[in-house]
DNA sequence: CTCGGTTGTCTAGCGGTGCTAGGATCACGT
DNA sequence: ACGTGATCCTAGCACCGCTAGACAACCGAG
């Protein structure tokens, strides 16, 4: 079986190479500019070998959207463990989002703004979503105060980090200040 | 001088009804519907005339945006207006900006996900955009808080609003809960 | 070692997209 | 009545996502 081995290696190791060139042109010049066949191009492969890997275009912007969800968890849970007391360490959080998601734009349009097929706020919903979702909470459901299920704060807070990150990368909100917002938004929204 | 007058007319009426047309088959079918042929067989018209009222399909979806912020900046003062008092007034405010959020999708989208070809944050902005966040810094300005920039803090709770519209849209803020999202946001946010 | 069959890949093409060049047609002013 | 200029349409370009079908390369059995 060392043969069937290989290849399934193989072909686990292109199917990264595949994942990995679309998000590096994708940072580079758009997901517009990310078409099968420039993709198929750039792996060295013609454009049915990508369809043998994923079910089409929305299919890999969905895995591309999943690997930047785990890294999104990954480093905000970094952020937050690195802080003391509540309060250092939901604006750890939110640097660490607002950061990620200026640093890797076009992974996190993939993860928001474009139509990667997946499934939210449904028991279909694939893992490192609801992992990611699960990081804040870790982080922000302690400072939701009195009364106020921290789920739905979570949720109120995400919104927000959300809303700063999206604006301020179509260029809707000045970059300059975003430290200032950021410091509003955890002085007034956590109970601390 | 008549006849030329009425060509104007004819024309203005023309441009009119393909913006009208454009919304109306976003707000239908998505923007992924809103093709050019299709554009131009609803309006009884060929392609190309499309291209002497605009320069292309991003410049439609931009004045549809244009449309569609003044639109908003009116439902947001008409709510704000009609409340007493700031907290009702704020209260007011953000339910109009979800509700118009929710009740155009499409032009929502036009206006925040799709590239329109619109500037910001810069000199040419234009008119209708600035005018929609000014509708803001009327009602928010006022609860900003001491020491907080009114325009900065009008800027956070616009982004707040803009997560909670968006994640609600494609579903990963289950709709039920808007109400107590609001109330939460505001309690937490405004200083009244 | 040969050979049948499976597995994998590529070439070629379909229907669709945004956009435009060039010709026909119509309505106007003289 | 007629030349002229504006207006509109037909036809086509290059590109898109996606797929059918031909072809080659490899495997295991005899």
């Amino acid at each position: 079986m060392s043969v069937q081995e290989r290849k399934e290696r193989e072909r686990a190791h292109r199917e990264r190479l595949i994942l990995a060139t679309a998000r590096e042109l994708a940072e580079q010049q758009g997901w517009d500019a990310v078409t099968t066949r420039r993709l198929a191009e750039r792996i060295e492969y013609s454009q049915p070998v990508l369809y043998s890997h994923f079910r089409g275009k929305r299919e890999i912007i969905g895995a591309v959207a999943l690997e930047g969800a785990a890294e999104m968890a990954a480093a905000v849970r970094t952020a937050a463990s690195a802080a003391d007391g509540p309060r250092a360490r939901v604006t750890a959080l939110a640097r660490a989002y607002l950061d990620y998601a200026a640093r890797n734009p076009a992974v996190y349009d993939a993860m928001f703004q474009l139509d990667g097929g997946l499934a939210f706020a449904k028991a279909d919903t694939p893992e490192p979503l609801k992992d990611a979702f699960a990081a804040l909470l870790e982080s922000l459901g302690e400072v939701a105060g009195d009364g106020v299920h921290p789920a739905l704060f979570t949720e109120v807070f995400w919104a927000a980090l959300h809303g700063l990150a999206t604006l301020t990368r179509v260029g809707r909100l000045p970059p300059e200040d975003t430290e200032a917002r950021v410091e509003l938004l955890v002085d007034r929204l956590a109970v601390l």
